[in-house]
DNA sequence: GATAGACCTTGCCCCCGGGGTAAAGTCAAC
DNA sequence: GTTGACTTTACCCCGGGGGCAAGGTCTATC
């Protein structure tokens, strides 16, 4: 079951993929992509190839899935990545970018409730009865020209 | 500029491709993609293989765009349209559909809301002063384990 | 030492909702 | 007849991976 270290190697904490991956529930194909894309780096490997990872790794992982849950995309992950690699910059470089991407998800609130009003308005419109679809009053407003007919 | 009808072929309201998508404020690209994917039915064409839609195009896209912009996506308009077609179906299969969009929708702002308030936490921690990365609260929120350390 | 079976490797195609491109054909207007 | 806007089909691209195949490697158990 592969339980025990990839002892060949000698360092304290060598991780598989899969390991790796399980400790920050992630698939090992998700891993592996991560590296592709370059926001993972690539890994010292054994004679047969197998990627060997160590604590580092780990923190990088939950970095890459956290900021995931907070909104953020690859691409933009690997920017901030590039920001905690470099010396150089400093905190509010780091601020700045979850500002930005706090103002993007308001917007994106912003239209899904807008969205959920119209159809709230469908739904009052449509008075739960049981009319054909010839006389449906959301199919009817959904094929207007963007404003809801007189009813 | 192809500004004439079509005029070839002999019936009322006869347009190409790009004069449609124009009136449902789509790229013709789009267009034909719905009739690649089925929500579009396959139109007439001329000899020389220009599509010519009709006025019934004409609502049928616009319900199309119309659905989006409340949140369905384009697997979900196709059963939509289905039951428009049917004349067997009544209007309360339609509702049914719109409510559970509904609801679908408040979970997904709901999960933007928790992010946006997780972003909200991360600007306040990291109390706007310049320091280097190396001690920023962002980069070390997002490196945890799903816990904030404490500061 | 053999075998099971869990794990790993690379490589490639799939999902959505289209966008964009190319090369070539067709149309209306001047 | 020429310009230039429009059309056709066919193909690859994005994000964020999922899933599969064919084969290699590891550990545990007999």
């Amino acid at each position: 079951m592969l339980q025990g270290m990839p002892s060949p190697t000698s360092a304290p904490q060598q991780l598989t993929v899969g390991r790796l991956a399980a400790l920050a529930d992630v698939s090992a194909n998700a891993v592996r992509f991560y590296e592709r894309e370059g926001l993972m780096h690539v890994p010292a490997k054994t004679e047969s190839g197998y990627r060997l990872y160590d604590a580092e790794a780990v923190q990088r992982l939950r970095f890459i899935k956290q900021a995931q849950h907070c909104g953020f995309t690859l691409s933009e992950i690997q920017a901030l990545l590039q920001l905690r690699d470099e010396t150089s910059s400093c905190c509010n470089d780091v601020r700045n970018k979850v500002i930005e991407k706090k103002l993007e998800l308001e917007a994106r609130i912003k239209a899904m409730k807008a969205m959920s009003t119209a159809l709230d308005q469908l739904i009052v419109d449509c008075s739960n009865d049981a009319r054909p679809v010839g006389s449906c009053s959301i199919l009817a407003s959904l094929s207007g020209s963007a404003k809801r007919p007189a009813r």
